[in-house]
DNA sequence: GGCATTTATTAAACTAGTTTAATGAGAATC
DNA sequence: GATTCTCATTAAACTAGTTTAATAAATGCC
């Protein structure tokens, strides 16, 4: 859990007692290649740190699936938007890879909040650092074409390519494969 | 500041001290239709409430304004992107309309958080709330047509349309005047 | 190593937007 | 009340994507 101590303090100071009572209350787990690890309709309880793999977050409407992310290393994440507001998600959590990840309750997570300040200031710089994540991704796809934006997640992700097949990762950039082709294609002859 | 004091409930139960404790640091504004709450340049050192009136906040970037949001009545808002992380603003925060606003500084928005756990919880759930919306916003953005997201502004703030210029309810839409016009156009013939 | 399946590319026809420029309509100013 | 300015609409030419379908290339499997 070195890895997830480490991510914790990245965002805000924490004591060694504060921290030692947080993690105790994740377990490790593993998830093969293929598995779901959520899909619509359920509720989603937990809440992860992606140890080791790589998870895609999409979605499935009229026959179209939407990859709304990928979770690699160092990621904290789950579907936030259904596990906040306490509903069914509408999403499906699969593994792209065999991943291993630490998962803690949304219950032992509300106990750490309710226990430690500083791990609720943790909490809430993290839920900042999503806003940052988030508003650079508004922006993207309001301001870029989808070339510039393709041309970016080459460059701040360039190992998504080479674990990821190129279908989903032109639905995460909001375009069919055929439509991502025509721009590799482009981008090649200048 | 009873508008201000009842949405900060709205997020969690927070005793009369607290809550006391951290109205004290609010001061009014009124500012003018046309007047610059912010600049690109200028750091954002404040965090704001909107009492009455429409403040827009948006980007020029080579000659193109781009609206990011119009924030009303009942909204918490500032150049959120520039105040978490202490960089200089890339927005403009304009008055639309004449307008009452709540204002409180970052230093004393740390002191209510450090002074009440009950207030480090209303901002972490506060931030929890921003980011439902902009989620929304993305899915809206990656899913929705331009038609789709016209419509879908219509249902939810019908009011905007009134006291907001349609060439800015454009440019919040991600598309130009011209565009907006076709879209209308064929919504009517239909 | 060969076969089946999945993934990526290409082509052709189409669509929803863009830009530029002209026109029209309303509101503000003198 | 005429003029000016701003804002909204329309038209025409263009563009970057779409869909569908065919083909090519990789990958997995026995």
């Amino acid at each position: 859990m070195e890895d997830l101590k480490k991510k914790i303090r990245s965002f805000t100071k924490v004591s060694d007692s504060d921290i030692e009572f947080g993690l105790q209350f994740f377990k490790i787990r593993k998830i093969k290649k293929g598995e779901l690890l959520l899909k619509p309709n359920q509720c989603i309880n937990e809440f992860y740190f992606m140890q080791k793999g790589c998870i895609s977050y999409y979605t499935v409407e009229e026959g179209i699936t939407r990859v709304m992310e990928f979770f690699t290393e160092g990621y904290f994440f789950t579907d936030l938007y259904a596990f906040i507001q306490d509903i069914p998600s509408e999403s499906y959590l699969e593994a792209l890879e065999d991943s291993i990840i630490y998962t803690i309750s949304k219950s032992d997570q509300q106990k750490v909040y309710d226990h430690s300040h500083q791990l609720e200031r943790f909490g809430r710089l993290s839920m900042q650092r999503t806003f940052v994540i988030n508003f650079q991704r508004i922006n993207q796809l309001r301001n870029l074409s989808n070339q510039e934006r393709y041309l970016q997640l080459l460059e701040k992700r360039p190992s998504l390519f080479q674990r990821v097949p190129q279908y989903l990762i032109a639905s995460y950039l909001g375009l069919t494969p055929v439509g991502l082709s025509k721009i590799k294609k482009r981008l090649s002859k200048s």
